[in-house]
DNA sequence: ATCCATGAAATACAGCGTACGGTAAGGATG
DNA sequence: CATCCTTACCGTACGCTGTATTTCATGGAT
């Protein structure tokens, strides 16, 4: 069985989900494929068009998302499908918004997306509807890339309070200590406990009112 | 007059300015200051706490918006003069949501913001500021990367649309001409002609009006 | 039996971040 | 005056990166 694109970028993605997009080189997925490194290039243009074809083969999960009758519905299956598949590689959220996503299955992602979208009440016209569009990627893409650094500095610094106390700690609470950032201070204490995922729930709703305008029902 | 970690970091966003991150290395910077790349490692741990020190100098020029009486107003201030640095420095947005923004200046931006958004009506309570918070960072984030983005792929494929046609032309028209991604499609032709500075208002504005739960007035 | 195309490998190059060791000047201290 | 120690500075070297180019082997066609 000769190499393939769909091989490489399978090689590849399973090297940046252990080791991020750092530790991706041609060398190490050519060796993952025992093959010599220059091999890749007989398949791939050069790497960048690699990272397209990860990125694209993650889209094809995310457009595996069912449709539903509701748009509402709909978008919320995208969107959390592509939030599972942010956390799932996270190498993915730093890839998002950095280039356009052409690919077969991000434009498919991106038809489900705007045909929903386009079922809002808010969205009258194309005008609308590029806009209602631009603002969810722009949520989308923000809220994943935070997530997924937020993820790893509390990886890294440890996922018990002291490490962090340790790494983290003396400098920012040296700095929130000068009472010059009274508001992040009391964030910090006060607001951590808060969960990621219900966080980007109500976020994802607030937005979504937004557009269609609807009024909060608290 | 010696060397100090501003002069580098001014040096390294010259650099970034003109030829973008990928264009940015240790011996490029010593070569701008005239000195051995290793210079600066006195002066610096790595290259991620030059990069570090590049976006807190950024955060510096943000965080010089004058705040208002009204909380919106200050808030729009500091998105707009956001904006306005991703625009002249291109790079940011390419570190934007990748890492903690923990320096000084950023975390005086953090503050002014949170201040301003804890007055917004919608916000009660810490919880709901760290929501706003998250959800108005979320959408900066994600809009500044993808018009920056936007920026780049309409600079590279040439200004006039006979070059666009040429290289991303052929291969997005036929993948349009399938006629699988028909509201894409549609999106492409129809809605090419909206202002990007327009459309980031609006829908700040839709974000803002979401967090505050007021209905649309249009 | 010879030629040629095709697949695979090896080699090479410029550039990267950075570890390490060494040098020259100047101010403090004996 | 002589010594020391700090500070600013420089050069070399290592392992790694993406990729251009060149070579090699192999198997089918003439």
């Amino acid at each position: 069985m000769p190499l393939s694109r769909a091989k490489i970028a399978a090689a590849a993605i399973r090297i940046a989900d252990a080791h991020g997009l750092d530790g991706l080189s041609v060398r190490k997925i050519a060796g993952e494929l025992g093959v010599g490194p220059m091999r890749l290039y007989d398949y791939v243009i050069n790497i960048s068009e690699l990272l397209d074809l990860m990125v694209d083969a993650v889209y094809a999960q995310i457009a595996e998302a069912a449709p539903h009758s509701e748009w509402r519905a709909t978008l919320l299956a995208i969107v959390h499908r592509t939030r599972d598949a942010a956390l799932a590689h996270e190498w993915f959220s730093d890839l998002l918004g950095g280039r356009p996503h052409l690919g077969p299955h991000a434009l498919a992602v991106g038809e489900s997306t705007a045909a929903a979208l386009s079922q809002a009440p808010g969205v009258r016209n194309i005008d609308d509807l590029q806009r209602a569009l631009g603002a969810l990627n722009a949520f989308l893409i923000g809220a994943l890339r935070t997530e997924v650094t937020e993820r790893r500095t509390a990886r890294s610094t440890g996922a018990d309070v002291t490490a962090w106390q340790a790494s983290r700690g003396p400098y920012l609470t040296r700095m929130l200590e000068t009472g010059r950032y009274p508001t992040v201070a009391r964030l910090v204490i006060d607001g951590a406990h808060l969960d990621a995922a219900e966080t980007f729930n109500h976020n994802l709703t607030t937005l979504l009112d937004g557009i269609t305008g609807r009024v909060k029902d608290s």
